[in-house]
DNA sequence: GTCTATACTTCGATAGAC
DNA sequence: GTCTATCGAAGTATAGAC
């Protein structure tokens, strides 16, 4: 099977995208990339001129690895087992959120060029979920009085504050809490008179 | 009215605090804290031989910053109406929280002892959440299978995460809309047979 | 407790040969 | 495109007088 070489400026994107999910951007050196990928001095400074050009690269490549997970809930389907699957999917809430991570560098945050593939990434989720909740209440799943606008956000930042509170108990369950608790909430808010379709409840 | 004296230490402490919410620990520099708080660089080394010292202070410092907020879940009266006002409280969605924050910063989070603090401020929020919670399952304002505990977490995590969805976007709309997204669920989530003493609903 | 001076390291970048 | 050498600034701390 054949690998294609990996050249030098794709492998200083990798690992600066490593490093900065590992330790953020204020806090990962140009060195510390080299000394990781291997890459010289020269030959770093060659494809990227500033450490703000490489950290934009590995922004942008990071992108594509948030969002085929995000693209299970445009599958086809039952949307509320859509819902469930993309909330119990396995992560590692010790770890964070690649992306999420990246808004808590005020040189991240307060530089528009390098926030904005975070904003594009997150607004690109949350229409993945305007999409699937809005099925949801097509579908008799969901009360028609819940805005799927707003469910969208609320949904998001479980999973964004659920690696927050993980972080700070160095403790997985605040997190699996956080998420089994907002689907119990989701499926608390199913209409009062299901769908005559559905199958009957336990 | 007498003002006490402000002395060196708390001064310093204070600096840290509050550059340690705009920048975080890794990117917040002692040359920055003398700068800003006027402290001499003799008189910062004699209160605090190194700057991990000086922010396990500022840490400790926020703690108290934190808790009165969440103490309005404690407070007496209708248990649904405290879960409301904690959550629609006045926020800067934009600044983030200042415990929060500290867990995406590495040399903050593995470090235990600096760990400590910000793990402590949310094990006493959860503990209010939970009570809440329950005082409002046994007035019948939620359903009783709903868990406490998880619901904690969840309602935790809608604010942590409301946050990173608001800076990441520049806009408190996201913050605004996870918390209103998050009060509907809870709204939806009340029994089917509201209490006999409840005012009768709209 | 506070001051000034100094030390040593790392950061982020540039120079210029090959 | 890659290499080695070098640079000025900032980071973090120590020394020692007052």
């Amino acid at each position: 099977m054949y690998t294609a070489p990996v050249d030098s400026r794709q492998l200083l994107i990798d690992t600066m995208s490593e490093l900065m999910w590992e330790r953020g951007y204020a806090d990962t050196s140009p060195r510390e990339v080299r000394q990781r990928s291997g890459v010289g001095q020269g030959s770093m400074y060659h494809h990227f001129p500033t450490k703000r050009d490489l950290a934009l690269a590995a922004l942008e490549r990071n992108i594509p690895d948030l969002l085929p997970a995000a693209s299970e809930l445009d599958d086809p389907g039952d949307p509320m087992a859509r819902i469930e699957a993309y909330l119990m999917r396995p992560r590692d809430p010790l770890k964070g959120c690649k992306v999420g991570r990246m808004t808590q560098d005020p040189q991240v945050r307060e530089d528009p060029v390098l926030l904005a593939p975070v904003a594009r990434a997150f607004t690109q989720v949350h229409a993945s979920w305007v999409r699937v909740l809005r099925e949801a209440v097509a579908a008799r799943q969901l009360r028609d009085d819940l805005d799927p606008e707003r469910l969208a956000h609320t949904l998001m930042a479980v999973l964004q504050g659920g690696y927050v509170l993980a972080i700070a108990q160095q403790d997985p369950g605040p997190f699996n809490n956080a998420v089994a608790g907002a689907l119990d909430l989701l499926r608390a808010a199913a209409p009062a008179a299901p769908d005559h379709k559905d199958k009957k409840r336990n």
